[in-house]
DNA sequence: TACATAATTGAAAGCGCTTTGGATGCCACT
DNA sequence: AGTGGCATCCAAAGCGCTTTCAATTATGTA
C-alpha cells in the first residue's frame, strides 16, 4: 500500500492525502478524518526512504559502534544507548548504527553522514585530539559530542561531565583521610576523559606537595580483567599505594578481586574510589564492601543528548551548546583512614 | 555532490556512472577507472535513501530495542548487538534500531518493517506465545528469530540454544552429586526460554521421582537484584534447597551475594549452576567461587544471525532455516556434593 | 449582481538513484 | 555490400513521497 493507492482508494489526490497526514491546516477536517480512517483500515505507512528523499529528513540519529572480532562489548555503550532510546522513542526517532572497526572511525562517520540516512550524529569516546571533530564541523549536519577533545577551546556542541573536578574531589577526600600513597587506574590514555581525570588527581595531590608516581598509573581498557591486572601490579610495588582512584566500577570489580586475593581488606588496608556511570549491573552499594564513588548517570547523558539532537533536527531549539555536568561524590565503605604504617 | 553532478563532470550519463560504480560489466574498463578516480577526488557517496527507493534494498537490518523510562538496560542486549555488529561491519551493513516500549513490540516491529528502512528483521526475547510471529510471517521480508515460540512446530527461521537440554544436563549433574532439594531461578515466566529451562529441570528431576516445589521457582527479570531477592527467599524456606539452577550469570551475581550474606559457602552448603551467555563482564571463572555453568555465547549467536540475515538479503544463501545449538556444561567450583543433613 | 477573498483540492515537478529498452559504432563474416 | 554480434553508452521511466503553483468552489462584500 502506497500513497498513490491510498489516494485512489479515497478518490483524492496524493497531495491532499499527504497534507492530511502531515497535519497541514489547509485540508478540510472531514477529509482529514476520512484519510485517517482509511489509514487505520489499510495499515498504510509512508515509506521512510521516500520521505527522506523528498524532505531530506528521516527521523533518525546516527552513531558509530566500535566493533571488531576481538573487540569486547562495552557495557557503557549499551547503557548510553538505553538513554538515547528512552528519549528517541518519545519522538518516534530511531537510530542508525554503523558498526566500524575502531581504526576506521573517521571514515565510518563520514560514510554515515553522507549516506543521507541520518539527520544528526552522535559521537562518543572522545580522544584527546580527536580527528572526527574537524570532519563534523565541515559537515553541516547537527551533532553532539559526548565528552570533549583536549585540543583547544571547545567550539562545538558537547555534553561532558566534570571529570577533572570529580577526580580532584575524590583525591581530596582521600587526602583528608590521611592517605599519601596514591594510584590511579584509568581508561585508555588516548581518551580525553582519562587525561582530565588524571589532571584532577595530580592537581589535588600537588596542593599537598604530593605527586603521582609513574608506576602508580595504569591506562587500559575498562574491563574487569584489566582492573585485576593493574591492582595486582600496584600491590606488588615496594611502597604499596593505599588510596586507589578508579575510572570505572568495571575496573573496580577486577581491582577488588585482586585486593581480596591478596588478603587485604577494602576500606581498611586499601581505600578505593571509583567513578560510577550508574550501570544497573554494577551498583556500588551492592559490592561486598560498598563503593565510594563519583557518580554521573551515563544513561541520563544519553537521554539529554538525544533531546538536544532531536530538538535540533525538529527546530525545537535553541539548546545550550555546551553542557558540563557536575558529578556527585558519594561516600560509602570502601574509603577509610589511611592505615598506620 | 550527486550522481548528476558527477556524471556532468565526467561528461558521461548517469546511467554509465551508476553502472561503473556498481560493477556492471557493460562499461569500458578505462571509463570505469575514470569514474572511480573522480569519486575519489570528489568524495562522492551515493545517497542511501535514493538507492533504497530505487532498489528496495539498503543494506540494513532492523531490530527493536525494548526501552522505557524505568526499563533497565540489559547487558544481554548489548552483547548480542556486538555480535551482530561484528558481522555487519564485514558487509557494510548497518542496523536500524527502533526503540519501543515493551508493550508496543508488535506495532513497533510492524512500523519498522513497513517503513522501508530495513531489508531484514531480527527478533529476540521470544515469548511463549509470541504474537510477532504471525506478523512476521505475513510480511514477506526476511527475518530470523532468536529463540523459539512455544506454540507449535516452529515453521519459521530461528536460531536457538537447547535450553531444555542444558538445564536437563545441569540438573542431572546435581542429582549425581546427591542433591535432592532443588530450586530454579528463572527469567520472566512469559519468555520461551524460561519455560524450556524449567521443563529441562523438571524432567530430569522426574526421572528420580523428584519434583520442583512451587516455592522453589522464581520468575523475574534477570538482574542481580532479583537474583538476590530470589535467593533470600529460597534460603528462608523450611526445607532449604541445596541445589540452585540459575538462568543467568547476572542473576547468579545477586544470588551469590545472598549466599554470602547468609554466611553459607558456595559449592559446599549450596551448589549452583548458572547459564552463561559469555558476557565479558561476568566471567564465571572470575567469581570468588568459580561458577559451574551451561555455556553458549550470545555474541556468537549474534554473529551467526547476522550472517544468515545478510546472506539472505544478498541472496548468498541458502541457509539452514533452523538451528539449535547445544550448550556446554562446564564444571567449576560452585558445585559440590550435597551436604550431609 | 459583480467581484474580491478564503477554503479546498489537484497536477506536476522534483528528491537522487537504478534499470529498461534502445541507440550507436565497430568488427567479423558471408 | 549486407548482416549479425559485441561493446559501449544514453534517454527516460520509475521508486514513493513532499511541495509549489494553480485551479476550483464557497463565502462575503460593495
Amino acid at each position: 500500500m502506497n500513497l498513490k493507492q491510498l489516494s485512489e482508494l479515497l478518490g483524492l489526490s496524493q497531495t491532499t492525502v499527504s497534507r492530511a497526514l502531515n497535519g497541514y491546516p489547509e485540508v478540510n477536517e472531514a477529509t482529514r478524518e476520512r484519510v485517517l480512517q482509511a489509514v487505520k483500515e489499510t495499515g498504510y505507512r509512508p515509506n521512510k526512504a521516500a520521505q527522506r528523499l523528498a524532505t531530506g529528513k528521516a527521523g533518525s540519529i546516527g552513531l558509530v559502534m566500535p566493533t571488531a572480532p576481538g573487540h569486547q562489548s562495552d557495557v557503557h555503550f549499551g547503557e548510553f544507548l538505553a538513554g538515547l532510546g528512552e528519549e528517541a522513542v518519545r519522538h518516534d526517532f530511531h537510530f542508525v548504527i554503523m558498526p566500524a572497526d575502531p581504526d576506521d572511525e573517521v571514515a565510518a562517520l563520514r560514510r554515515l553522514a553522507i549516506s543521507g540516512n541520518v539527520d544528526a550524529l552522535f559521537v562518543a569516546y572522545m580522544r584527546a585530539h580527536d580527528p572526527r571533530l574537524a570532519m563534523l564541523k565541515s559537515l553541516s549536519m547537527p551533532y553532539v559530542v559526548h565528552g570533549r577533545s583536549f585540543d583547544s577551546e571547545p567550539d562545538y556542541p558537547y555534553l561532558d561531565i566534570d571529570n577533572e573536578g570529580a577526580f580532584y574531589d575524590a583525591t581530596r577526600l582521600l587526602l583528608q583521610l590521611g592517605h599519601t600513597r596514591f594510584a590511579l587506574m584509568n581508561g585508555p590514555m588516548h581518551l580525553d576523559f582519562a587525561i582530565r581525570r588524571k589532571n584532577g588527581v595530580i592537581s589535588a595531590l600537588l596542593e599537598r606537595g604530593l605527586a603521582l608516581e609513574e608506576g602508580c598509573m595504569s591506562h587500559a581498557l575498562m574491563t574487569d580483567e584489566q582492573g585485576l591486572l593493574a591492582m595486582e601490579h600496584f600491590l606488588q610495588l615496594p611502597e604499596r599505594p593505599t588510596a586507589i582512584l578508579c575510572s570505572s566500577t568495571v575496573l573496580a570489580l577486577g581491582a577488588i578481586r585482586a585486593v581480596n586475593q591478596a588478603g587485604l581488606r577494602l576500606g581498611e588496608d586499601i581505600s578505593l574510589i571509583a567513578h560510577d556511570d550508574v550501570l544497573p549491573l554494577l551498583k556500588p552499594e551492592n559490592f561486598s564492601v560498598p563503593l565510594t564513588t563519583t557518580r554521573s548517570s551515563l544513561r541520563a547523558a544519553g537521554v539529554r543528548i538525544a533531546q538536544r539532537l532531536i530538538g535540533t533536527v525538529k527546530h525545537a531549539g535553541p539548546f545550550p551548546d555546551q553542557e558540563l555536568w557536575k558529578t556527585e561524590l558519594i561516600v560509602r565503605a570502601s574509603t577509610g583512614p589511611a592505615p598506620r604504617p
